[in-house]
DNA sequence: TGACTATCCCCCCATTCGGGGGGGGGCGCC
DNA sequence: GGCGCCCCCCCCCGAATGGGGGGATAGTCA
């Protein structure tokens, strides 16, 4: 039989700290080997328990559970970290996973999925709760919803414009083109109308938003 | 009891096709209304059997899977596709779900998972296998290994930085932070000089990477 | 055939930009 | 107290930029 999974909790609320230590002490293949109420209390005493997963609420006082992912992983490289997030909050979601998150539960509402969740990411898996994935997945779909605004350019504009979006200057553009600075300029004009903006950067940024 | 959530199929793959097909079909609370064998045929008659789900397999005849996603989402915008791919490639992954792939699945393993797939897609979830969901993961943790290289800027560079990369020049800056002109200009020779650059268009690539 | 568009080139002109100087005052550190 | 850093302001100057004209060629499409 295999040693249990040690799981270490991070969590300002009580009760749910306490549901999860109770569930993961009760559950064979599991282990709560520490259970912390807040971050500087986790960091100083979470290296002893030395978990495999660590179980992360997201709002902590005084700090982010995001906040502090980095020295937990500094501390612990091998542990994996699940965040708890109350919400689906856009922005908590994705501070979380930049900052080295694992995975992402919603933590209200089945505690029984976090067994499964515990189990995924300690063999390398990233398990996210339905709604987080969804959220996830559509960041990458983003990007992509705008592409019809500047498609109205025609192929030498859209050429110019990558061309500026890389920093170049006109001479610059117009040398990689093979093309008089004058067209440069003409095409850029083109650009800043089709594009409604003033300034190559503003073209830029929005190329490459 | 729900009417079965109608899933269709689109695989080149025959053995992978008909083992799919057969388990939808014997499986309460699933119908397979549709199987094709490449993109064209699927595009030419899925609309036809007006699936919840489609099963896509990546790696078509003649047509890579992901690049037919928009044209079945044109056809059935409240259709989920759930990709089939063959390996954990970041590239092959990526595309498909910037295309609008909703999930994505190993196909090798475990068809019994196709089933909970199924059902946490329709549901608006966004399934993915663990190695899969790994990979997306830490998409997000790759792109803040360079945060440090523009660190270096003080919090008043980094505020003019933040009015250049949306496209202000250099009045408007002055004036929303409350300096004068020649401050901002002063600011930026600053920046130019610590992000190695030469121009505003630059800089604000460099930011916004 | 004419209307339309994409691509290319040229002119002028005011403004902005980038690069080079020069200051000052404040704050913290050794 | 000196030193370094940040923040603020000013000068000059040449080059680049943006905005406004103009026109030429070629291809598509009706």
């Amino acid at each position: 039989m295999p040693s249990p999974i040690r799981v270490a909790l991070i969590a300002g609320d009580a009760p749910l700290r306490r549901a999860c230590a109770q569930l993961l002490s009760q559950t064979p293949g599991f282990s709560c080997d520490a259970a912390f109420g807040s971050a500087p209390s986790a960091l100083h005493g979470i290296a002893a328990a030395a978990p495999d997963v660590i179980l992360l609420e997201m709002r902590l006082p005084n700090m982010s559970g995001a906040a502090c992912i980095p020295q937990l992983k500094a501390l612990l490289p091998n542990a994996k970290v699940v965040m708890l997030t109350p919400t689906c909050d856009r922005d908590l979601i994705f501070e979380a996973l930049e900052k080295g998150a694992d995975g992402c539960l919603l933590q209200h509402p089945p505690l029984a999925d976090v067994l499964r969740a515990i189990q995924e990411v300690h063999a390398g898996g990233a398990p996210m709760s339905s709604p987080i994935a969804r959220i996830v997945v559509q960041s990458f779909q983003r990007p992509r919803l705008t592409p019809a605004p500047l498609k109205n350019l025609t192929p030498r504009e859209e050429a110019v414009l990558r061309c500026v979006s890389q920093g170049m200057v006109n001479k610059e553009i117009a040398d990689q083109l093979q093309i008089a600075i004058e067209t440069t300029r003409g095409h850029l004009k083109n650009i800043y109308a089709k594009l409604q903006v003033r300034s190559r950067t503003e073209a830029a940024m929005k190329y490459f938003r």
